[in-house]
DNA sequence: TATGAATGAGTGTTCATTCAT
DNA sequence: AATGAATGAACACTCATTCAT
């Protein structure tokens, strides 16, 4: 197939997509209509039907390529900052960073995946990828002397992902983001100092 | 109404919400009919309806329900015991005492309640009672002075309440357990010795 | 189930039989609408699926009844009459007895059962039925010394089905009724006289 | 145009059909799509309908092409055999010569076709040569004083037709192809020896 | 001639909910 | 209280056909 071709599909997807998110966003996933998406940017359900095989393999589409802009981010860059600079601020900055629809996206999706091999697989994947970003920070901080080689870093990554996942929860169903945020950061301070126990 | 017939009724809802305990488990909230649910017990739809408004203030009460016995458990408590002691194996015996169906119904549920006043009452509500009593847990072993009085008790609350329900998501799309423990472990044995940071 | 709700349910049926039939004559089995039945006696869609799993069963159901009462009725009763008294009339009653859109809604039928067990099952019950019935007649002719003994009654009989049947078809593409009982009259007469050749 | 562009066109409207043949002894009529036909022979649909100019037009043309070849074949030729030698295992040879899934085509064409100008036409033109061929065949053994001049040939015609196409018809709803044979064995033979009647 | 993206009408089916009995 | 027949809105998905290139 042409290079041009390839092309205008991507750009056709993509535009499909960007429709199908603010459709999700206005109504939910479920109440959205196939019509819907394919009014909002005047075309027919047919054509939407040319680039993705069902409703699902959409919202798949929509949400993978979310979490992979936005979830990876921060946390999985190298730097040279310490754990406490690294972390605190950044879960902030991802919410910043997110459409505010995108927690409740995740959530119809992952409703919507329990019994979907494929869905399973993208979450499978979007752990790993997290999990992998995440401790490989962590290990440099190791290497640098900063963090104990006793540390699990992996368990560590992974209770941050799940962290920010079960915060963006909390988020969707109305706790204010302020409120998150000081969560995420009382428990990554803790971390960084040990809650202050006395010995 | 006499004290007999109110008996009655909270009896029969309850044999209700455990047929649609058992079916949801099944088949997923979406995929259950308020038919299957009346059939498992011998009963009509009509009658399912005498006790409950609709569908979602059926998943709704059995979400409360579980939520009520399960999450708020442990660390809700009073107890003598350290940080550390309390938190640890904390985790393990929620996983432990929760039906394994739980996390997919706390999808559906969530997903189904994005735009329902009630729906975030209750999420907020269930926020809440975690909160408040792990908090309260908390703000005990500050008065034994485990912990520092600088420590926001109810910002951590709320992280660790935020992280067991990102890692029942994660354990919903396919997390082996032992994985989800080792993290909340790490997570909670970072916490206590500050990652051991060099000074 | 009392005795009254099963009559109810058989007289719901038929029915809806009796509607299907007069909207699948009208623009065939392909274009009627299960709403267009429905509504043909003022019920919803709905209600037509209490009585009926699918489209397809209706059609299986209507073709299923008017076969029993029609193609198996005179060929397949006993009688004391010769051969040529027997066959020579009974295909111009049948077509008689039949409505003019039954060998249509046999057409298609039979398309849309190509791939259906059920609906293969119900042609084999049909021949057998009708093979049964004329064979059994013809063996009482036999019997009678009426016929040779060297005659295989069962193929005769499936003949006379399949020429009956074939037939119908002719006629459901545009031959005249006319025609067609001609052919029959003059195979039933040649195999009486057997064709009357020389010797 | 030149002669070698319509024998271009011939050849390519017969690559479609050998493609739709292929594809509706598959899947059957209705769940062949345009689609399916082009990509057999690697085209695109839209080249399809230079040759055809819709679905239907495709399947009628098909099934006339394999009417003209195969049915019209052995009855419609002259021939110095006598009847018995002629029809005897001529039903037998048709099935050999005949692809297994045509009577299937048959049933979908004849279905599709109920309230279609052209198709009834297609098929009262089948029965006109069918009835012609035959005929003229049993004119011939009437000449040759083999036969009754009482005989109504056309008569006797349409019903070897009508024996024919009703025992494809069985054969397509699960009757064993010897059966089939069996009743057709039977019939000429009994048409033949008048079934031995005893006067 | 050929392509294949786009069209959009068309429909079987499901199921939460109601209500007469 | 219970029944279950009836409702009817809702929707994903298909595919023959067209037409700009």
């Amino acid at each position: 197939m042409p290079k041009v071709v390839l092309e205008y599909k991507e750009q056709a997807k993509k535009r499909i997509m960007d429709a199908a998110s603010a459709e999700f966003a206005k109504k939910g996933y479920r109440k959205t209509t196939m019509n819907d998406i394919a009014k909002r940017i005047g075309v027919s359900k047919g054509a939407v039907y040319q680039y993705f095989e069902n409703k699902e393999a959409l919202i798949g589409a929509v949400v993978e390529s979310f979490i992979e802009s936005a979830l990876g981010g921060e946390l999985s860059s190298p730097s040279d900052k310490g754990f406490i600079e690294i972390t605190e601020g950044s879960f902030g900055r991802l919410l910043k960073s997110m459409p505010s629809w995108f927690p409740y996206l995740l959530c119809d999706f992952m409703s919507e995946a329990h019994r979907d091999r494929n869905a399973k697989q993208l979450m499978r994947e979007v752990d790993r990828k997290l999990v992998e970003g995440i401790s490989g920070c962590l290990e440099d901080r190791k290497k640098a002397g900063e963090i104990s080689p006793n540390v699990d870093t992996v368990g560590v990554a992974r209770g941050l992902s799940a962290l920010q996942l079960g915060l963006l929860a909390f988020i969707s169903t109305g706790l204010p983001r302020s409120k998150a945020i000081e969560a995420w950061t009382e428990i990554v301070r803790s971390m960084a100092s040990g809650l202050e126990l006395k010995k």
